[in-house]
RNA sequence: GGGGGCGUGGUGUAGCGGUUAACAUGCCACCCUGUCAAGGUGGAGAUCGCGGGUUCGAAUCCCGUCGCUCCCGCCA
């Protein structure tokens, strides 16, 4: 080893022991006959001390020395003199002083600031130079927080008996889900691999194959438009039981998470156990199925009062079967005129975005006898306006909004609302985690292009039991046993209780108008192996990089991802993807389509 | 596929039709023995993303394009 110690493992009682430190140089102090180096390891900050009448050897290659330069330095480790000390630094009470310095080598001036926080910095630039990007703070906070919570993971799931087993990237492609992303096979002119969208059918099929229990911390690829939390490429804890109903997997899940949380994090978990709420309870009240549940803002339906007002637009609604809704914002009722119609037209701005019309409200009055302000309330008499304060739990002061539209619309306009006034309104504290099950899914959405019913989750999902008889009459009513976990208002995980009977299976197949012959040419290696004696099985995917995301506090995945891809799914610092030689191409027996453009050569 | 935001010395910003493009920081040189975002003095560094247009005059206005990003669609 080039050091003894790390730089920033030093503390006081490592004083008057000789060290040999490596590291980057953070910072320089040079104050001519005296030079000061913050030497950065990964372990933290060491101050080195160079003096020129003790040591002027040292001195002379230390002045040339600069930031992030690497230089392994050898010392005496001594308590700093009195008034000295830095209570910012955990090694601040003790500093080396340097008798011997090597330069390992020299570096360039980085293109951005390692040591310290830029908050506008260019994201271009950081992907660029990722490999210095990674080395600030930061990331290098993001990047060990998440092997943290992977090994806390791999060490829960071990001690419970679960068994990591890979599974192959170069797989088969399916039609359902997400476009994949193809390879091409050589050696099978004309045929292709899809990379897994997830290692579904894999894991369904350990389960056959007598594993029990499995999981995998698993790269997935879709080949879909990138978000702040999607990425072509990302990872999830793909986990799956035999032998188990619903609540071992929720029971198995919740306690993960709440150790992960506990036990790892400083944060703090709002609700223990997690609430769980039906997708229609969490669509009827937050319009989401991934709310974030850190504060209480609720849509409250007053369909039923609204209906009998004055107001052309909610009655013509609620006969049309359109829900008003109804969101109480505590405080502003104080404000002046022109301060609600702001603070209104900001937010009908916003919800226009997702398809609203308009965003009626009222203002309630801080008096008893105050007037309500905002122009629909003429349209509700006084008997009706207490109804609807009774109903809305309406506080004096409180500022209501109201809309009504289409039930997805008013999903939309609640969902949007909620997020803007929880950030607005100053209502999320940061260092909160708020897990939500999301359960009670249908178990099919009708498609109205195609003009038939498709899976809402996927092909294996096993119906509720006691929804079984409707399947082929009612499949709209039918519910799956599939769940979902939600937090801070990311989708954090999904999964369901599989079918393992053959034709409980086929009857699925049947109802999304998949041919037995379709069925087979797609799954026929499922369908087989499903007749061989298939335990009862199920499982969930927590995505990894939305849950270290989360406990880290950062807006995005790509801040807790070592390499990720832009938004347009390129790697800026490799050039990826990047044009191949011809010979590649032939060799894979394609031929191009004639592109708009020659794409560049890569530099 | 569609809509929005951003792009000015290495970095972060200001300038938003009119002198020599400003500030902070970084970088370079010199001074400095208790600094820790060290300090002081001096200096170098920008075809204002790129292309076209409008104008007597464009960093500034318009069109296109490229890059990053947010949102809708998409993501079983």
């Amino acid at each position: 080893m080039l050091k003894s110690h790390a730089c920033g493992a030093l503390r006081a009682d490592h004083a008057d022991q000789e060290v040999t430190l490596a590291g980057w140089v953070h910072r320089r102090r040079d104050q001519g006959g005296l030079i000061f180096l913050d030497l950065r390891d990964r372990q933290g900050i060491a101050q080195l001390v160079i003096d020129e009448e003790q040591t002027p050897d040292v001195h002379l290659k230390a002045k040339d020395v600069r930031n992030e330069w690497v230089v392994q330095v050898r010392g005496i480790v001594r308590q700093r003199p009195e008034g000295m000390i830095n209570p910012n630094l955990p090694t601040g009470e003790v500093e080396v002083e340097v008798n011997q310095i090597e330069i390992l080598n020299a570096a360039k001036t980085p293109p951005f600031y390692i040591n310290r926080e830029e908050e506008n910095l260019d994201e271009a630039l950081r992907m660029r130079y990722r490999y210095l990007d990674l080395r600030r703070e930061r990331m290098q906070r993001n990047i060990i927080l998440r092997h943290e919570v992977v090994r806390y993971i791999r060490s829960f799931l071990s001690a419970r008996d679960f068994i990591e087993i890979e599974t192959p990237f170069l797989f088969k492609t399916t039609p359902e889900g997400a476009r994949d992303y193809l390879v091409p096979s050589r050696v099978h002119p004309g045929r292709f691999y899809a990379l897994p969208q997830s290692p579904q059918q894999l894991k369904q099929l350990l389960m056959v194959a007598g594993f029990e229990r499995y999981f995998q911390i698993v790269r997935c690829f879709r080949d879909e438009d990138q978000r702040g939390d999607r990425q072509p490429e990302f990872t999830q804890l793909d986990l799956e039981m035999s032998f188990v109903d619903r609540e071992d997997v929720l029971d198995l899940i919740e306690g993960l998470m709440t150790g992960i949380v506990e036990d790892v994090t400083d944060r703090e978990l709002v609700y223990k156990p997690f609430p769980r709420l039906s997708l229609h309870e969490a669509l009827e009240r937050y319009g989401s199925d991934k709310p974030d549940l850190r504060y209480d803002l609720v849509a409250i339906d007053v369909s039923e009062i609204a209906g009998r007002s004055g107001f052309s637009v909610f009655t013509t609604n609620v006969e049309q079967g359109k829900p008003v809704k109804a969101i109480r914002v505590p405080g502003p009722g104080g404000w002046s005129n022109s301060q609600i119609k702001k603070f209104h037209k900001e937010l009908e701005d916003l919800t226009k975005s997702v398809g609203a019309k308009g965003l009626a409200y009222m203002a309630v009055p801080e008096e008893e006898d105050g007037e309500v302000r905002g122009p629909i309330g003429k349209f509700f008499p006084t008997e009706l306006k207490l109804e609807l304060f009774e109903a809305v739990g309406v506080q004096p002061g409180d500022f209501l909004v109201f809309t009504s539209d289409t039930r997805e619309i008013v999903y939309a306009v609640v969902d949007t609302l909620r997020r803007h006034l929880a950030v607005e309104l100053d209502l999320i504290d940061p260092k909160k985690v708020a897990f939500v099950w999301i359960i009670n899914f249908p178990l099919f959405e009708w498609n109205e292009d195609e003009a038939r019913w498709d899976p809402s989750h996927h092909l294996f999902t096993a119906p509720m039991r006691e929804d079984l008889a409707l399947l082929e009459s009612e499949p709209g009513k039918v519910r799956g046993q599939q769940y979902d976990l939600a937090c801070n208002g990311y989708e954090v995980a999904g999964g369901s209780i599989r079918i393992h009977q053959r034709d409980v299976q086929e009857r699925i197949f049947s109802l999304i108008g998949l041919e037995v012959e379709d069925a087979k040419q797609k799954f026929g290696h499922m369908l087989e192996a499903f007749e061989y004696g298939t335990p009862p099985h199920g499982g969930i995917a927590p995505g990894l990089d939305r849950l270290v995301m989360i406990l880290a506090g950062e807006p995005n995945i790509r801040e807790v991802i070592a390499f990720p891809k832009t938004q347009q799914a390129a790697d800026l610092m490799a050039g990826a993807p990047s044009p191949v030689l011809p010979e590649q191409l032939e060799e894979l027996h394609i031929a191009l389509t004639a592109l708009d453009e020659a794409p560049e050569s890569s530099a």
